[in-house]
Order: structure tokens, then C-alpha cells, then sequence
DNA sequence: TAAAAATGGAAAGGACGCTTGACATTTTGC
DNA sequence: GCAAAATGTCAAGCGTCCTTTCCATTTTTA
């Protein structure tokens, strides 16, 4: 699964350290995120999604992957 | 988190052996999901809104819950 | 009402998500 | 060009997600 998390933080003008701050998770977290080490949980898409203000299905884009 | 899977799966009338079926997951996953158990990863709620044509806002509700 | 079908749920095991801690590499700014 | 800041990444540990297997309970139907 793709996503735009470097994309929205960057339009922020934010540090990864200073988003994964503001969603109470570790920057190692963010960087595993930003560079497709692993997926989230559904709990924080959802607060990912919740802090920028946009759906989920904006930030990660689920594309019939192997499952 | 809330879900309306087993409202959404009855309304299609079928059974949670069909719709694990059609997601390629067990039935005790289906059940456990309806009932609370556990959430799912986010790969499983994107199929599953896949599924029942909607967003996953729709099935998945996400109210501040602690982390 | 008895048999069959559907659902509930526990237990053990494997894979994944997230943590802390540590160190390497890249980028930024003077 | 150097120091500081930001990012990349590994490893071990713990909890969660999902599986299979198994049995109990509830619901449906004949």
C-alpha cells in the first residue's frame, strides 16, 4: 500500500519528528511509514487522517495488493 | 472502534461463511471483527469497504479512542 | 421438538505493528 | 567545508491480527 505521508508533511512544512509528536508515536514509526517499511494499524490511519484533515483513503491509496 | 459489518453483512442477506468467503479470510475473523474482538489491519478494512462498495469511514467508526 | 445450520468463542502459533536504543548517512546552514 | 540537524535503518521485545482446530450455544427448518 502507497502513501502520501511524506507528501502532507512536507506541505506542512513539519519535521518527522514533530508529526510523530503530534500523533504520539515514535519518529522511527513516521520514518517506517514514509519509506514503505510497513503499513499502519487501522487506529492510526485513522488518527493520521484525523490530523491532517482528510480521509483516509486520501492519505493511503490501497491498490489490490497481494494480501 | 465501532463497526457496522454485521449490519451492512445482513442487509446483503448473506451468511459470515459467505462473507469471509468473498474477503478471503476465516469465519472466525468475521465474527471476531462483528463482535468486537479486535480491529482490523488496515489491508482488511480496505477490502472489506472494497467489498460493500462504501468508504471506510462508513464501516470503521474511529471516536477518539485511547490509543 | 429434534436435527441441521449458523454463530460464539477459546487456545496456540506465526506474522506484523510499534516501541526503545543505537548508530550511519544525508541534508541544511553558517 | 564543517557542525548540527534531520533522516535512514537495524535489532530485540511486546502486543495485536489472523490462522487452524475444536467445542458450545443459538437459530433455523423440517
Amino acid at each position: 500500500m502507497k502513501n502520501r505521508l511524506e507528501e502532507l508533511r512536507k506541505q506542512r512544512g513539519i519535521k518527522q519528528e514533530e508529526l510523530a509528536a503530534a500523533l504520539e508515536v515514535s519518529r522511527q514509526t513516521i520514518g517506517s511509514l514514509e519509506n514503505g517499511r510497513y503499513n499502519p494499524s487501522i487506529l492510526l490511519a485513522f488518527r493520521i487522517a484525523r490530523y491532517f484533515g482528510v480521509g483516509i483513503e486520501e492519505i493511503f491509496i490501497y491498490e489490490e495488493e497481494t494480501i
